[in-house]
RNA sequence: GGUCCUGUGGAGCAGCGUGGAGUGCUCGCCACCCUGUCAAGGUGGAGGUCGCGGGUUCAAAUCCCGUCAGGACCGCCA
C-alpha cells in the first residue's frame, strides 16, 4: 500500500501483536519525541509502504510487561507469553547458557556421547515413566532417570572425558524446582579422584556466572563437610548468604528440669529483634513447624533488660535463664527458638526455621552469591526398617578412610560424594565409584542387596566392570536449576520453553490425554509379556535400595 | 497421600470477616470523536451460570460439605 490514506486506515485498525512488513525510511525523532524508556526511543520509521502479513485476534492478555498474568494463562498461550521481554531472555539465556557449557567441555577434552532415552527401568529409586513396545507385546522401556549407569560404560569403553546435555525423566511430585522431564549436564571422567572432578565443575560454574552475569567466582570454591553443613544450618544445602547458624544446647541443657528438653539432642537458632514478634506471629511459628510434622517450636524471647519472657522461660531452671543468651549468642530484643529431639530430626526443623528467618527478617542479601561445596557425605542411612540404603548410590566410592573400615561400621562410613550448592540450591552433585569387584559386594552386603538380586538389577554393568574398569566418578548439574539462578527466578518452569504445571498436564497441548483403543491394542499396553522370552525376566519385588544417580532433588532430608 | 493459599466479564484485582439486587477498580475489546503517537486522550457500549456440585437460609460470590483446577510446602524425589 502506497496511498497514504489507505495506509493510515490499515496502520489505524491494526491490533497489537499483528505481524506487519513496513518499508520506510529511519530517522531521527524530531526534538521533544524521544522515549528514552525503549530501546528504539531515539528513532522513527516514516512508513511509505506496508502490509499486513498476518492479523492478530483480539488478545487473550496483553503482551506488555506492564501487566501482571497468571502463571496458568501464561503457560496456556505460552508462545504469546514469549513475545514479552522476561519470558523472551530467561529463553535465551539458557541458550547462553547451554553454549557457555559446550565451550568449556569442548575445552577441556570432553566427548558428548548421547545415551539412550528408551531403556531399561530399574525398579527402585524415583519412579520410571513407562513406554510400551509394539514389537513385544506387554514388554515396556523406561525413560532414564538419569545416564548414571551409561555413562559408567562408556568409561569402561575407554572414553575418559564424557558428557552430555541429557533429558532426565522422573514420575513424582513436581516443585517450583522440580519437574517430570528435566535437564542435566551429566559428566563422566577416568583415572580422577574427587579434586579432579571439582575442579572441572568450578569452571564450567565459573564460565557460566561470568559468561551470563559478569560475576567472578571464588577460586577455589568454599567447602564444607556434609556432618558440619547439617550441625550449622541443619541442612545438606545450606544458604549461606546469611548467618543465624544453629548452636547446639545439648550439653547447656544436660541436667534442665525442662522434660521437653530432655532429649538426645536440642539445639537452637536466634531471630535477631524477634522478641518484638507480636503474639500472633510467635503462635504463627507454631503452626508453621506443625506443618512440617513437628510439635511445635519452643521459644523465648530476650526482653530488653536481659531477662527471658515466653511461656518456655519459667520451666528452665535459674542458672539456664541467666546463661543461655550468651550461650546462644543472643542479644536483648532477640527470640530464641528450640528444638530438642533426635539429632537429625531437630536439626532438619532448626534449619528450616533459620532458612524462614533469613526471609522473613530480610536478612538475605539478594545481590549475593554464595557458593559451597558439601562433600564426605556419609555412605549409609538406615532404611527404616532396621537396615541400610545407600545414600547417594551403590556405586559410591568410600572415602580412602573408610575404604576398609566401612563395612564394619556403615553408619559413620563417609563417601567421596559431593554436591556443590548456590544461594541454598543443590545444583549439582556426584561421586567417585566403585570401580573393584570385592569393594562393590561389600557394599551390596552391606544395603542387603543379595548377589541374584544386583545380578537383575546391575548384571550389565557388574558384567563390563570385570573387563579392566578404569577408576572413574563424575558430577551432573541440574541446568534448568542453574538457569533459574542465572535468571534470578525461583521456578526452574521460567527457563523451560514449555514446562507442565502441578498435575504433569501441559496446559498448551493438553497433554496428557486418553489413547484410542486402536493406539492401546497397537501398543501391547493390556498385553502379557511371554515369560520364555530370553533377557526378560518377570521382576521380582525389589528389596528397599535406592541405587544411583546425581542431582538429588531440591528438599532436605534429616 | 497430607497441610495451606487462590479461583469473581478477555487479563489483573477488590468485594467474602458481620449473607440482603452481579456492586466496584485498573487494563483490554467494540463504535464514534480527537490525535506526532510510542502503557495516548475523550464519549458511548458490549461482555460475568462469582470454578463446579450439594447443603444451611426467606435470601449465598459471601457460611458449611464435597469436588475440580492453579500455586507453595510436607511426604516422595538414587
Amino acid at each position: 500500500l502506497r496511498d497514504e490514506r489507505l495506509l493510515a486506515r490499515v496502520a489505524h485498525g491494526l491490533r497489537p501483536e499483528s505481524c506487519v512488513r513496513l518499508v520506510g525510511e529511519v530517522a531521527l525523532r524530531p526534538a521533544g519525541n524521544e522515549n528514552p524508556d525503549i530501546p528504539t526511543g531515539d528513532v522513527e520509521v516514516v512508513v511509505h509502504e506496508a502490509e499486513v502479513l498476518a492479523e492478530a485476534a483480539p488478545l487473550p492478555f496483553q503482551v506488555d510487561e506492564h501487566v501482571e498474568v497468571g502463571e496458568d494463562v501464561r503457560l496456556r498461550y505460552r508462545y504469546l507469553d514469549l513475545r514479552r521481554e522476561g519470558p523472551a531472555r530467561a529463553i535465551r539465556l539458557r541458550s547462553r547458557v547451554t553454549h557457555l557449557i559446550r565451550e568449556v567441555m569442548d575445552g577441556l577434552g570432553f566427548v558428548d556421547v548421547e545415551t539412550p532415552y528408551l531403556t531399561r527401568s530399574t525398579p527402585e529409586g524415583a519412579r520410571d515413566f513407562l513406554v510400551p513396545v509394539r514389537l513385544q507385546p506387554g514388554m515396556w522401556y523406561a525413560l532414564p532417570q538419569s545416564p548414571q549407569l551409561f555413562k559408567q560404560l562408556l568409561m569402561v569403553g575407554g572414553l575418559e572425558r564424557y558428557y552430555q546435555i541429557a533429558r532426565c525423566f522422573r514420575d513424582e511430585d513436581l516443585r517450583a524446582d522440580r519437574q517430570p522431564e528435566f535437564t542435566q549436564l551429566d559428566v563422566e571422567m577416568s583415572f580422577v579422584d574427587q579434586h579432579d572432578v571439582v575442579a572441572v565443575a568450578e569452571s564450567v560454574l565459573r564460565r557460566l556466572w561470568d559468561g551470563v552475569l559478569g560475576v567472578d567466582v571464588p577460586d577455589p570454591l568454599p567447602r564444607m563437610t556434609y556432618a558440619d553443613a547439617m550441625a550449622r544450618y541443619g541442612s545438606d544445602k545450606p544458604d549461606l548468604r546469611f548467618g543465624c547458624e544453629l548452636v547446639e544446647l545439648t550439653d547447656f541443657f544436660s541436667a534442665t528440669p525442662f522434660r521437653v528438653f530432655q532429649a538426645p539432642y536440642v539445639g537452637a537458632v536466634v531471630m535477631p529483634g524477634g522478641a518484638a514478634q507480636s503474639r500472633r506471629e510467635l503462635d504463627g511459628w507454631q503452626e508453621w513447624a506443625r506443618a512440617r510434622g513437628a510439635k511445635g517450636l519452643a521459644y523465648v524471647l530476650v526482653q530488653d533488660d536481659g531477662t527471658l519472657g515466653g511461656p518456655v522461660a519459667r520451666n528452665l531452671a535459674e542458672e539456664e535463664r541467666t546463661g543461655l543468651a550468651a550461650a546462644v549468642g543472643a542479644a536483648p530484643g532477640d527470640c530464641v527458638f528450640f528444638a530438642a529431639d533426635r539429632p537429625g530430626e531437630a536439626r532438619v526443623l532448626l534449619g528450616a526455621a533459620r532458612l524462614e528467618i533469613g526471609r522473613r527478617g530480610g536478612l538475605i542479601d539478594e545481590g549475593a552469591w554464595a557458593f559451597t561445596w558439601v562433600v564426605d557425605a556419609p555412605m549409609f542411612e538406615e532404611d527404616g526398617e532396621g537396615g541400610w540404603t545407600a545414600v547417594h548410590h551403590p556405586f559410591t566410592a568410600p572415602t580412602a578412610e573408610w575404604a576398609e573400615g566401612f563395612f564394619d561400621d556403615p553408619e559413620h562410613a563417609l563417601a567421596y560424594a559431593y554436591d556443590v550448592v548456590v544461594n541454598g540450591v543443590e545444583v549439582g552433585g556426584g561421586s567417585i565409584r566403585i570401580h573393584r569387584a570385592e569393594m562393590q559386594s561389600q557394599v551390596f552386603d552391606v544395603i542387603g542387596l543379595s548377589k541374584e538380586q544386583a545380578e537383575e538389577k546391575f548384571g550389565f554393568l557388574l558384567e563390563a566392570f570385570r573387563y579392566g574398569p578404569p577408576p572413574h566418578g563424575g558430577i551432573a548439574f541440574g541446568l534448568d536449576r542453574l538457569c533459574a539462578l542465572l535468571a534470578g527466578t525461583d521456578s526452574i518452569r521460567e527457563v523451560i520453553a514449555f514446562p507442565k504445571t502441578a498435575s504433569g498436564a501441559d496446559p498448551l497441548t493438553g497433554a496428557p490425554t486418553p489413547i484410542t483403543s486402536v493406539q492401546r491394542r497397537d501398543a501391547g499396553v493390556d498385553a502379557r509379556p511371554q515369560p520364555s522370552r530370553p533377557g526378560a525376566p518377570v521382576p521380582a519385588a525389589p528389596p528397599p535400595t535406592r541405587p544411583g544417580g546425581e542431582v538429588r532433588p531440591g528438599t532436605s532430608r534429616s
